[in-house]
RNA sequence: GGAGAGGUGGCAGAGUGGUCGAAUGUGCCCGACUCGAAAUCGGGUGUGCCGCAAGGUACCGGGGGUUCGAAUCCCUCCCUCUCCGCCA
């Protein structure tokens, strides 16, 4: 959630920002709902200190007394009253956060206007995009590719989008894991093992919950979902504590499988590994000072930039539009790589600046230099996400013989230069 | 899953229906003493909300109830621990 101040201050600014990212949200009558909840606050309390300072004085008299007998039939009264306010002072607020848990974040000022994914600014791009790939070959149409990565058992066990990768190509799967979690490593970011079913709580913090449910496996029976990113188990791991100022930037890297149910997307462009309902996925999560907030995410970028140069794949860098951007981000980096088979951008990476707007939903803080506790920034971004990193790898670095090539950085967990028949 | 115990401030740990935001210890911060440190002594030390402020109000696992008044009584949910069962 935003900081409230936005909406009591100037709300033209805040109706602005909002109008850029094409949310609907009626901010009048929020605005309303905030003014109706401080005033039935401030009756509700008033009340209520007037019981609390008789009850004081009847501590003090005697019990059965007739003084003290003649209060208690008075405060009967005040006491109902009390009740009646505080629970309309309870309603009123319930109703004003329900309401402020649907405006989104403000996207930064250096985020572009646009309408959707078709304004999206490349900013930069890495590599030999439009150049040799003589033998290039959408992954899914080299010969060997069913014979490693196993679809129709995946469809049998499971259902679509859960294949089978098999012998070499799960130890690639897995160099790409090794890889990307060192490189971490390497980069500051502390390794974490992180749980991968998250409880309702954890999911409303990070803005999984309400907007994207349906995007979510969920086991009902005991309440939990299966993570969609390794974000929301990781940033939730500070959830309701106080950092010390002196350990910010916290940095992570957390491998672990994800899960997306993608309903209403499946159809087109889908085939191979282009999308699945199970994924590897490497990720990084920040926990910043805001005077940090967009330095480390440069940062944060280039970490993630740093893997697909290393995997020697070309790529290119999106500032995404204000109407693309999503609910909780204020400003968001796609990285697509350049899959040369299928002659596409595939997004392997999204690193994405969320401001405040996790910290104040999940509570996390840290202590300030004048000792007030203040939200801190969140940022995340994947790092990488392995099945399209794994397509761009079969599809780019095909060579005439029809075998793989494994890039140079991969080969400490790989057995051999080479991938194929 | 069964039986029992318990959830109080950073931690430990008291708490009689009213004088409890809560004793005490410990930790942390400031100061004194000291060449410095330890020890000792003195002071300070939670968070949210409402308010321009003064101040008020809430929070003793969550929610609800009883009562003039609830950390304390009742209901309910959650969690933790011990033992048993099952099991990687």
């Amino acid at each position: 959630m935003i900081d409230i101040s936005h909406i009591r201050q100037d709300v033209s600014v805040l109706k602005r920002a909002i109008a850029r990212k094409k949310f609907e949200s009626d901010l009048d009558s929020i605005v309303e709902l905030d003014r109706a909840r401080r005033d039935c606050i401030a009756k509700a309390e008033k009340a209520r200190g007037g019981q609390k300072s008789t009850n004081e004085e009847m501590s003090k008299l005697k019990k059965g007394s007739p003084e003290f007998l003649e209060k208690v039939a008075d405060m009967k009264q005040v006491a109902a009253q009390v009740k009646e306010l505080e629970s309309l002072a309870k309603e009123a607020d319930d109703r004003f956060k329900e309401a402020f848990l649907t405006v989104p974040n403000m996207p930064h000022e250096s985020v572009p206007d646009g309408n959707s994914e078709n304004d999206n600014q490349t900013v930069s791009t890495w590599g030999e995009v439009e150049g040799d790939y003589p033998h290039a070959t959408p992954h899914y149409d080299i010969p060997w590719f069913e014979k490693m990565i196993d679809f129709p058992r995946g469809v049998k066990v499971v259902g679509a989008g859960f294949p089978f990768y098999l012998g070499e190509m799960s130890q690639l799967v897995r160099a790409l894991i090794n890889f990307f979690l060192e490189e971490g490593g390497k980069n500051g970011y502390r390794e974490v093992h992180s749980p991968i079913v998250v409880n309702a709580a954890s999911a409303m913090a990070t803005g999984q919950l309400p907007d994207k449910e349906g995007q979510m496996y969920v086991d009902s029976n005991e309440g939990v979902y299966l993570i969609p990113t390794a974000e929301v188990p990781v940033t939730n791991f500070f959830r309701d504590e106080i950092l010390p100022s002196e350990d910010l930037p916290v940095k992570r890297v957390a491998y672990t499988p994800c899960f997306r149910r993608e309903a209403g997307s499946w159809g087109k462009d889908v085939r191979g590994l282009n999308r699945l309902h199970q994924f590897d996925k490497v990720e990084l999560v920040k926990w910043v000072h805001p005077d940090h907030r967009f330095e480390e995410l440069d940062s944060l970028r280039a970490d993630a930039e740093g893997l697909l140069q290393k995997l020697e794949l070309p790529y290119r860098v999106l500032l995404i539009c204000s109407g693309d951007i999503g609910f909780p981000h204020s400003k968001q980096f796609d990285l697509e790589v350049w899959a040369a088979g299928q002659k596409r951008w595939l997004e392997v990476s999204s690193c994405s600046n969320f401001t405040d707007f996790q910290a104040r939903r999940a509570n996390i803080r840290f202590r300030d230099s004048d000792g007030k506790p203040k939200p801190v920034h969140t940022l995340n971004g994947s790092a990488l996400a392995i099945p399209r990193v794994l397509a761009a790898i079969l599809e780019n670095h095909l060579q005439e013989d029809g075998r793989v090539k494994i890039p140079e950085c991969l080969r400490k967990w790989f057995p051999s230069d080479f991938i194929g028949p």
